[in-house]
DNA sequence: ACATCTGTTATAGTTATAGTATAACAGATG
DNA sequence: CATCTGTTATACTATAACTATAACAGATGT
């Protein structure tokens, strides 16, 4: 977590969540810590880390049992629709047509790519 | 131009700006409205034109002739270096989080972007 | 010379977002 | 019955985005 990065804090949090569950590190069922003791761990005001939860509820990440407290979807994350396929386009293109000005070709742009996917598929970590 | 969106003006006139280069609607040696009038055409501030354009210059998109105007470089953008690649990346890693925990897989993914990409190489547009 | 265009800078104000600080509520647990 | 949970409400501060004017300095055209 950096505390001073221009990306706001509960932002920071989703997606460290979300890598969480990409690595499996973070497994179906498993429990999150509450909203008041994460934000104690991490030194900052309840109502930022309730923020993220709320919106990873939203997305399909995580549950919340009113009092058994936070659980990661025990029936996985919700499957790419349509509309997350129109999303993940819509916020890509900019990084594809500044690449495409910078010269970076498609081979090296998918080779990226793989090589970022290849964090979230290593086995046994 | 959506004045309603919530990524700010400048920033999407940014990427306005850099996909018209991409897709070479936009030649080096071109050159582009002044602060004032493309700022009363789209109907903003100036100050809004000019954070999109500073930004753009500092990129090595533009550069900027005092009196003559705004123009795109005509040496063309600079090629991509380990800075830019690694804050691709840096940039990319959410969205292949998301996508391994939704199960959108690499190939899927990697066509999405080669869509993406023919948007910007379709010659004789 | 002079008006006019250019980018640039400065100042000030509004609005919205991010984050903090407390407090309280409602359901569940021990 | 105290204590934990998520949730909601209110209020405050700080910052970012945007607007509104105004002014400056260099270049152009008449």
């Amino acid at each position: 977590m950096d505390l001073e990065s221009a990306e706001p804090i509960y932002i920071q949090l989703q997606h460290q969540i979300i890598e969480g569950i990409a690595k499996k590190k973070l497994l179906p069922g498993d429990s999150l810590p509450s909203v008041r003791s994460l934000a104690s761990d991490i030194g900052v005001n309840l109502h930022t880390v309730n923020k993220a939860y709320k919106q990873l509820k939203q997305d399909g990440y995580i549950l919340i049992h009113r009092q058994k407290g936070v659980v990661v979807n025990p029936e996985g994350v919700p499957k790419a629709d349509n509309s997350y396929r129109e999303l993940l386009a819509k916020n890509l293109r900019p990084y594809i047509a500044e690449a495409v000005c910078r010269g970076f070709t498609e081979e090296e742009f998918i080779q990226t790519c793989k090589q970022i996917y290849s964090n979230f598929n290593e086995r046994g970590e």
